[in-house]
RNA sequence: GGCGUCGUGGCCGAGUGGCUUAGGCAGGGGCCUGCAAAGCCCCCCACGUGAGUUCGAUUCUCACCGACGCCUCCA
């Protein structure tokens, strides 16, 4: 049974769905007011291995990853550059699933825009004030947390010593410094939606609440996100679901950062590398393969030479992907022990690296068996070779690319002049495609000739 | 100030009270090859500092040093 651990619990702990043979998860997505970055990337990643390995389980998943399509950091851009909001926003969104698809991963079952539900958003917040647990101030409406006894569960520290140094401005408008604004009156030039409190728009927080809640119902299965969204995001998310008398997710998962020279990447550090640009520059599974060989909740460093790293790794698995393909091995059923083994490493709160480690180790496994001619054992492993790659969406590359006709006749040229023991001549040919960039490689079966 | 994470070999990155102490990349040697490439085998290089617990600690405890994160927008 998989195994994860619940930053509510502050332990790994079992992971039980509320319905036997179906997860529900909401991933929080982007505010769309610029370009992915790499933590984005990451997030992304970690969370659709959980999906595809929950997937390849048999298990049925419920994907909601929502779009925060108004917000202050769109309005702002929007001003700046004189531009409409939603133009930004419609150009950034559909830049983020450009890089979500360049980086493969599954596009979510559903993913709710903010801008949908603000009926909804405004049904909770009167519900809130009605409650007394929210009020109306002069720029807006507010919530009190402190009306929830165990706030502070994600951020692992009580209301108390959060306040105690607090760097948090007490503001006019609100009671306490903590309170957190679940509707903002409208400004000049500011977009605005219809509210019995006057026209506004809504504050971050309420969308996620609404949004999972509507499409996942109460008590849903897992809620994640990035580290730095567990404290205040996830966390007032909660207390206004936990307020308004409803059932929110059971289990919270986060992920930890990329990190860039030991420090956290991040938008407003201006320390961020460009999804897009990373995946014009490297294979983007190389970037799925760095993910992956560090623990979800360990900080990633993402650089030149890492990525150099990965991909590195990356060619010699598909090296093996090519050399199984041409082996054109018997049908077979995965090892099962070597099965065990992979699902013993994902159960225990996702340990990709053990499982990567082990991918490795049953290349080398599948290589010797090939090497000595042991068909069966090598079908076997590279069978769960197969499923592992599958289970945690890494697509190998196996070649069968296109090569000219041309090059073609070539490398066949240089296996007739081999037969010949011309050496001089097949030399010649070969030293003549690897300056025209192709990788040249004896096999069982001839010339083998693929893109550098 | 409060809360928390981390410090592993040339680099990246797991893990563990003692057992052959992952894996990748790089480096060295060997096998294979006409020569290469790919592959296989072997080797090299460790656990921030100090003290404590223990028969024994890289792994547990404490202190210290250092790095980082959250407490404010942030994946």
């Amino acid at each position: 049974m998989l195994h994860l651990f619940d930053t509510a619990a502050g332990k790994v702990i079992p992971f039980e769905p509320r319905q036997p043979g179906r997860v529900s998860m909401y991933v929080c997505g982007p505010t769309v007011y610029g370009p992915p970055h790499l933590g984005h990337g990451r997030f992304s990643l970690v969370f659709d291995v959980l999906r595809r390995y929950l997937l390849w389980s048999g298990l049925e998943v419920d994907y909601v990853s929502n779009i925060t399509d108004i917000d202050d950091k769109i309005i702002n851009r929007a001003n700046t550059e004189g531009r409409d909001w939603s133009d930004i926003a419609e150009k950034c969104e559909s830049v983020w699933w450009r890089a979500m698809d360049a980086i493969g991963v599954m596009r979510p079952t559903s993913d709710p825009h903010a801008t949908d539900y603000v009926e909804q958003m405004v049904e909770l917040i009167a519900d809130l004030i009605t409650r007394d647990v929210a009020y109306v101030s002069d720029d807006g409406v507010y919530f009190s947390p402190s009306v929830v006894s165990d706030y502070g569960l994600l951020a692992r520290q009580t209301i108390e010593s959060m306040q105690a140094g607090a760097r948090v401005e007490v503001a006019d408008h609100k009671h306490s410094p903590i309170d957190f604004a679940l509707w903002k009156f409208v400004k000049p030039g500011e977009p605005s939606w219809p509210s019995p409190w006057g026209e506004g728009r809504p504050g971050w927080h309420t969308e996620c609440v609404v949004m999972s809640l509507d499409l996942l119902g109460d008590g849903f299965d897992l809620h994640g996100g990035g580290q730095d969204l567990a404290f205040p995001h996830h966390e007032n998310e909660r207390a206004q679901a936990v307020a308004a008398g409803r059932t929110f997710a059971r289990h919270w998962m986060h992920n930890g950062f990329v990190e860039v020279g030991g420090e956290k990447m991040a938008k407003s550090l201006g320390n961020f590398t460009n999804l897009l640009d990373l995946v014009e520059s490297t294979d983007p599974r190389a970037y799925r393969l760095l993910v992956l060989r560090s623990h979800y909740r360990s900080p990633v460093e993402v650089t030149r030479a890492s990525t150099d790293d990965a991909a590195a790794a990356l060619r010699r698995l598909d090296s093996f992907a090519r050399r199984v393909a041409s082996a054109q091995l018997p049908s077979a059923m995965p090892d099962p022990t070597a099965l065990a083994e992979f699902v013993r490493a994902m159960d225990s709160d996702l340990d990709t690296p053990a499982a990567v480690a082990q991918l490795f180790g049953l290349v080398t496994e599948v290589n010797s068996a090939l090497d000595s001619g042991d068909t069966a054992t090598a079908a076997a492993l590279a069978a769960v070779v197969a499923e592992i790659c599958a289970a945690v969406g890494l697509v190998l590359d196996a070649g069968g690319s296109e090569i000219p006709a041309e090059v073609l006749e070539r490398a066949a040229a240089r296996d007739t002049a081999r037969a010949a023991r011309d050496f001089a001549a097949s030399d010649a040919i070969r030293d003549a495609l690897i300056a025209e960039g192709w990788i040249v490689e004896d096999t069982a079966t001839g010339t083998q000739v693929r893109p550098a």
